[in-house]
DNA sequence: TTTTGTTTTAAACAGCGTTTAAATTCATTA
DNA sequence: TAATGAATTTAAACGCTGTTTAAAACAAAA
């Protein structure tokens, strides 16, 4: 009884480093078994099967690493101090993360008809008290008049992206994985630039 | 004999469909065959491997897509009006292709560590003389000096990334595929506008 | 000691990608 | 017309996959 919960974080942790790796299709849940040292039966024992394994994981997942980045979306914080600290918390997660965002998009396209159900995947998208704030500002005339829908698209966008693209980037660039973060890390000051620019009234 | 070219194509088309759909690793070539109406035996009388028709598909489906692509980046025109084309160009195609961009990020995942070998996957880079372009412009003073790799980078991230995330945006927002479709056709103004602003000379 | 939860062993199922061998259809060409 | 050779089918097999099952082994708690 002692291994148990440890037996279960082993499956645990080793399905979800070869989930991100390798992608949930190409992953055989004998190699899970192989990696976290532990028998096939175990597999069925803890988690009824590969998908079920899979939910788990993704929840865990979104759970960790979006709770932060609400926080910041719900706080008092002025708006343009809002961006600049969501955008910085968001790359810094997905540069210690950096194949997260390639595991969520396969996912939204691998469970499109599900995507309702998965109430994890919420936590990617903005918050009412954001959506309520943007375009309260722009009623106030502090910033442009903005769709706010299309606002968070553009910042999601500017900050997921270029994970995504990352060995395109680096292929056609001819840099190293360093040089790669290093790019990433002017970002985080540039994507913000970008977006309260955009914000700033005109005329 | 007479019907050869003609099975290829019918193998071709009906695996085409299915990898946009499904993706390539929950496409079993049995399912290939049925839907093209042929026997399994002939997809390695034709490609010799699944591995052998998706590159040939993913090939075929850069090269279709991309040619006008590269050809405005490589044309004279100015630099705003080339940016605005570039998008609007982009845009309509991924419009009538919505599932191209989750299937190349997955290919982009899938086959990491082969990527540099991948030729077709170039096309969707910024060529030489839109880099070229961008830093003249700049030394002219005629747009802020701007990274080249950032602006390419950012201008793919706001055409791409709403497409891969479009059920999350759909359910979010509570839209049908019809008002998603008039949210992207409004990003085929806003994006041009977001790019060319930023490239603005301050002060 | 009995009970309970954990772990293993072993095997089976249908489906997968792949490959093979042989038989068959069929249009063209000799 | 008959022979040639490419196109297509049928049928089967290989090892791998996800999944499930049954039975046994083990440890610790009651």
């Amino acid at each position: 009884m002692a291994k148990s919960r440890n037996t279960e974080q082993k499956i645990f942790d080793a399905a979800t480093e070869l989930f991100l790796e390798k992608g949930v299709d190409r992953t055989s849940v004998r190699e899970i078994a192989s990696r976290a040292g532990i028998n096939l039966a175990l597999m069925n024992y803890y988690f009824r099967s590969k998908e079920n394994l899979f939910d788990a994981i993704f929840t865990a997942l979104m759970k960790k690493n979006s709770e932060e980045l609400i926080r910041i979306l719900n706080s008092d914080l002025e708006l343009n101090e809002k961006i600049r600290q969501y955008v910085h918390v968001y790359i810094d997660m997905l540069s210690e993360n950096p194949l997260l965002v390639s595991f969520v998009m396969s996912i939204l396209h691998r469970s499109r008809e599900r995507i309702t159900e998965m109430k994890a995947i919420n936590s990617l998208y903005a918050t009412d008290q954001f959506t309520r704030q943007i375009i309260e500002e722009g009623k106030k005339g502090n910033i442009r008049r903005t769709d706010p829908t299309h606002f968070f698209v553009d910042m999601l966008s500017l900050i997921a992206f270029p994970f995504a693209i990352k060995m395109l980037v680096m292929d056609k660039n001819n840099i190293t994985e360093k040089e790669f973060q290093g790019f990433i890390l002017e970002r985080k000051e540039r994507v913000p630039e970008i977006l309260i620019d955009n914000l700033r009234p005109r005329r």
